[in-house]
DNA sequence: GATACTTGTATCCTAAAGGATACTTAATTC
DNA sequence: GAATTAAGTATCCTTTAGGATACAAGTATC
C-alpha cells in the first residue's frame, strides 16, 4: 500500500463491495429478483420457479428485498386474498450487478472443467 | 415463465450466479483479492490491509482462492521464511465482478441516506 | 541458548444462513 | 359444514461463516 490517500479508497471499496455482498449476496436474493423479474409474481409461482428454495427461506428473502426497496408487495383483496411482488424501479440497477456475475460464473465453469 | 426454453435459460443463470457467489461471496473474498491486486504480498501485510479480517479467516479464505486458481503461493527460502502471494492471470477476470459490486454498493448508500 | 520474526494452525465459540415439514388463517365454493 | 386455495408462519434442526486468542515451527541473530 503506498500512501494514506490510497489506503482510505481501498477502505471504501472494501466496505462498498461488503455493503452489497449484505443486500445481494448469498444463494438467494439474485434468483428471487430474476423470478419476479421474468415475471413470477405470486408466492408459489415464485417459489416454484427457483429449484431447491423453501417456504421459510423465500418468506425471509422477500422480507429483506423489501426492506432495501428492492421489491414491493401488494395486497389483491380477492377470493382467496392474493399478494403480488413486483420489482421497483431501483431495483432494474442490480441488472448491473447481476449481468456480470452470471457471466463471471460461467467463465469460471469453463475454467474448472478445464483444471479437472 | 412463459415457457421450457426459457425456463431452462432461467435456471442457468441462477447456477452461474450460485456458483460465482460460492467462489467470490462472502464478507472477505473480494476484500483479500483486492488487497493482494494493489500490493500487498505478504500474510502479515495483507492480513493488516484489510480492517477486521483475522488470522483464521485470512487463512482459510487464502486457501479457497488458491484452489480457485485466483492466487498462488511461493515460498521464499530466506531468513525467517516468507510467502508471497500473488494473483493469477486468471485472476484479473474478477474485475468485472468487483468493479459493478463496489458501484452499486455507493449506489445503494446513497439510496439508503434519501430512505432514512 | 534466549529472543525475535513470520506464517500460519489449534481450540473453542457465537451468529447467521439455510433446510424440512407441519400447520394456520380466512374466504369461498360445494 | 367440509373442502379448497394462498400466503405465509412455527418449530426444530444442521451447516457454514466468522471471530478471539494462544501458540507452534523454523531459522537467524545476539
Amino acid at each position: 500500500m503506498k500512501n494514506k490517500h490510497n489506503e482510505r479508497r481501498f477502505k471504501e471499496k472494501i466496505k462498498a463491495i461488503q455493503d452489497t455482498m449484505f443486500v445481494l449476496g448469498g444463494k438467494w436474493k439474485l434468483p428471487v429478483i430474476l423470478s419476479i423479474y421474468s415475471g413470477n409474481k405470486r408466492f408459489n409461482d415464485i417459489a416454484g420457479s427457483i429449484p431447491g428454495i423453501t417456504n421459510r427461506v423465500l418468506s425471509k428473502e422477500l422480507k429483506h428485498l423489501e426492506e432495501n426497496l428492492l421489491i414491493s408487495r401488494t395486497v389483491i383483496d380477492d377470493y382467496p386474498v392474493r399478494i403480488e411482488y413486483t420489482i421497483t424501479d431501483y431495483c432494474l440497477t442490480t441488472e448491473e450487478v447481476a449481468a456480470p456475475l452470471e457471466k463471471w460464473g460461467k467463465i469460471h465453469q469453463k475454467k474448472l472443467r478445464g483444471k479437472a
